[in-house]
DNA sequence: CGCTATATTGACTTTGCTCAACCCAGGTGG
DNA sequence: CCACCTGGGTTGAGCAAAGTCAATATAGCG
């Protein structure tokens, strides 16, 4: 079903009864809309009082500068939730587009309501999941502030191959990652040319292989050592992930 | 009372009944607890479970690498909660620690889940609240990645200005910053040394004066261009503050 | 098959870092 | 009351990381 991966990623918290995730399994089987790649999710009309499931594709929240410049402030993979939170806030101070053709699932605030009332651990798995997101959040800012283009580029594959393992996206030691060059800057805050130069550093070195979209990790603990990876920072129930 | 500063933020997202300014004043009043400046708010011993409501003095949100290198990734000033979350994530990924020696009032869950019963526009305000927190991340991490760093500088003091303003804590166009250079290194992810000579290159600039720790705004719509400051992210009610 | 995206490479520039010396103010103790 | 000490702050010279600009290659895709 639509929400396989939700429910792959929130088991990653602790054990769900069968009821509820038979429940978030529902969640992703209907109203669903396709973004293709470049574009915006949020677009004038919808209503934005929907709650964003990504059944498919990859998905970032950025923002940008007046000259330009894009940072991005968070990426979404299939199982990811993306509240908008515009009938909190008056205005979106930020967009969310497309990376790759990218399927949604919208989930209204009732269902939504009517999901936490009747289970109460899925409350908290969502909770745990919205928690980990801003530790993401804080992790980057971690690499973009303190760690060299190295670094930095090795965290986030390691990042992204261990949430794509968890949503059962990884083929043994490798995943897609269909990000550009200029989309890896604008998450590291760097530019694509030197993007292209670390990524050519970091294949140099052994431990993992970025090609053609592809990751292949050869050395997990040597990409984690180079990277200055710190597992706690996904709050994974077993602790730190082999 | 002591959790003015709490109510003066909440007004900014719009309009609190009495009742409910008068049960948020209350909240400060007792169960305080004071740390000096450069400790770790987070110590042994203490009840996670408790929500921390800063009343006096500056503490910030960190995390740090091997290398000892640094990252603060948010700042608490007087009025702003800071939550511990640990009760749902087994372990703290980062510390919360004081700038200038902070004072806290502790709030139970209790006491918090018996003001959301009773107010629901409270907590309608505290979502807000939240998510203008998750926004100035954004900001930082746009700041970090993207800016300059006399363009961070300025974006930062244009930010603590204005929230120090809506607490009640500037003095006209003045206003306390107690933040050392190596501090602000921390939060931009720049050196000391280089701080010392972006305050300097800002200065000479003539749309603020940072000097002994007392920010003098000369030209605030000036340096919000220098910053290229949005004044979106900040959510205030009215929009684009003067 | 050719078009557009993306990736790669190179020469050169700039920003910000490193290291090290020095200064200043405020607090402390004699 | 003064000497000292310490924690910032300031300055300078040299360096490294990353940016800029521009040309060229490659790869998907229609």
């Amino acid at each position: 079903m639509a929400a396989d991966h939700l429910v792959r990623k929130l088991r990653a918290f602790g054990p769900l009864p069968q009821a509820s995730t038979d429940a978030l399994g529902a969640l992703g089987d209907r109203r669903t809309r396709t973004v293709p790649a470049g574009q915006d999710l949020i677009s004038e009309g919808d209503d934005p009082r929907d709650i964003y499931l990504i059944t498919d594709g990859w998905a970032c929240r950025y923002k940008m500068l007046d000259t330009g410049a894009r940072q991005i402030v968070g990426l979404f993979i299939p199982g990811d939730l993306c509240d908008l939170h515009v009938y909190v806030l008056d205005r979106l101070d930020h967009s969310i587009g497309a990376i790759t053709p990218v399927t949604v699932a919208r989930i209204s605030q009732a269902e939504m309501d009517a999901l936490c009332d009747a289970h109460p651990r899925v409350v908290r798995a969502f909770w745990w999941d919205s928690l980990v997101q801003s530790s993401i959040q804080h992790e980057w800012m971690l690499s973009v502030g303190q760690r060299t283009a190295l670094e930095s580029l090795a965290n986030l594959l390691c990042e992204l191959f261990l949430r794509l393992r968890t949503i059962g996206e990884a083929d043994g030691d490798r995943c897609a990652v269909p990000l550009t060059h200029a989309q890896f800057g604008d998450i590291l805050g760097l530019t694509e040319t030197h993007v292209g130069r670390t990524i050519k550093r970091l294949n140099a070195g052994g431990c993992a292989t970025l090609k053609r979209r592809t990751l292949v990790i050869h050395d997990l603990a040597g990409l984690k050592t180079l990277a200055r990876f710190n597992d706690l920072y996904l709050h994974r129930a077993g602790g730190t992930l082999p």
